[in-house]
RNA sequence: GGGGGAAUUCCCGAGCGGCCAAAGGGGGCAGACUGUAAAUCUGUUGUCACUGACUUCGGUGGUCCGAAUCCACCUUCCCCCA
């Protein structure tokens, strides 16, 4: 199988730090196409809650990896992986540079480690016996089973984290190798992709966390509730459905809060998702960028494109 | 005006003489995460010189070997009768 090595640069980061701005800008300095690097963003309908690049914005640099799927479907990263690096390729073929932009560190490391080699399986059915194992019989249990079959996998996922403990068995009952096997497989193949990253982030916390307010409150007056509310009643896949702004908003439909209540729940969620990002991606060897200088300032879109320069270009050179 | 009830750690809320720095939940903080990830899960959350000491349970003063828990008065809030 030949094997095409391509390049590509990837802007990451916790949620409001200003990611699609700088690819937008990286995309018009580098002759590149943006690549959305978003769990959410690929659902047609739902674009404000999302945050996705305005329409003048995806007028002016290609975006892909947007709307490409119904909110009632489902998509994993294997899914993204795969389709990800077909577009990857496809924008490098046509001489341009593909740049990643988005928040879901799990996608870009899907694409990244090119994971999706291994297909995702599932089987609902299986999933939902052992969901009622653990609802029965207690999480304990199931976890058991997982020690049986995969000791180390086992090791690293708490008995409490039954979506996990429940992913793991059913790999194992769908391809009749264990979760640990397939990881050192996906690791051992050879890398078709090799990126540069950017973690765009802040060093003041909060002030991070008052763009994300001051962003929840732009979004309300952008229309949010409308275009939560024309999703309403639809049916949506477990993934969509989890979507911050979406399910507040969904719960005030169903006269379970008030849009207050909601907003700031939305609020909330979105700073702890924050959290939960730079957790994740201050762990892993990606570049970091700080919006904010140590005075307090913040640094322009165009300040920043010139500190990855040196990157860019060295990156782009090998 | 009379009667009854309540005040607990950031918030809600248990505790009602020792096992209480005080359940549980929320929030905060930190972390894990290679397969639905804007999700899921874990730890931690009075102070300090941290296997121990010190300061907390509206206020003040008592009872007791010992009080968040009992008594008295005070303050605030709620309910009921008028």
């Amino acid at each position: 199988m030949e094997q095409t090595n391509i390049r590509a640069l990837a802007v990451t980061g916790p949620t409001a730090v200003g990611k699609t701005a700088f690819a937008i800008a990286l995309a018009k300095a580098y002759n590149g196409e943006i690549i959305s690097c978003d769990s959410m963003q690929i659902y047609r309908g739902m674009d404000i809650g999302t945050a996705k690049a305005t329409a003048e914005e995806q007028a002016a640099v290609p975006h892909h990896m947007i709307d490409i799927c119904d909110p009632s479907a489902l998509y994993s990263a294997a899914d993204y992986a795969k389709d990800a690096l077909a577009v990857a390729r496809d924008i490098v073929s046509r001489g341009k540079l593909p740049i990643f932009c988005g928040g879901t560190g799990l996608y870009l490391e899907a694409v990244r480690t090119g994971r999706h080699e291994t297909d995702a399986v599932s089987d609902e059915a299986y999933r939902a016996e052992l969901l009622r194992i653990a609802e029965e019989k207690g999480n304990g249990v199931l976890h058991e089973m997982l020690t049986k079959v995969d000791a180390q996998a086992a090791e690293t996922i708490h008995q409490n984290n039954v979506k996990r403990v429940i992913r793991a068995l059913e790999v194992y009952h769908v391809t009749g190798k264990t979760k640990t096997q397939l990881d050192k497989e996906s690791e051992s193949l050879p890398p078709q992709i090799e990126l540069s990253t950017f973690c765009l982030c802040f060093h003041d916390r909060e002030a991070l966390y008052r763009r994300i307010d001051g962003r929840v409150d732009a979004m309300m007056k952008e229309g949010l509730i409308e275009e939560v509310r024309a999703l309403y009643g639809k049916p949506l896949s477990g993934t969509a459905l989890q979507a911050i702004g979406y399910k507040e908003l969904f719960a005030v439909f169903d006269g379970k809060d008030s849009y207050e209540g909601a907003t700031e729940k939305i609020k909330q969620a979105s700073r702890r998702y924050a959290k939960r990002q730079l957790t994740w991606f201050l762990a892993k060897p990606h570049l970091p960028l700080y919006r904010d200088g140590e005075d307090g300032t913040l640094i322009s879109t165009e300040a920043l494109l010139g500190q990855a320069a040196p990157t860019v270009a060295a990156f782009l050179e090998k």
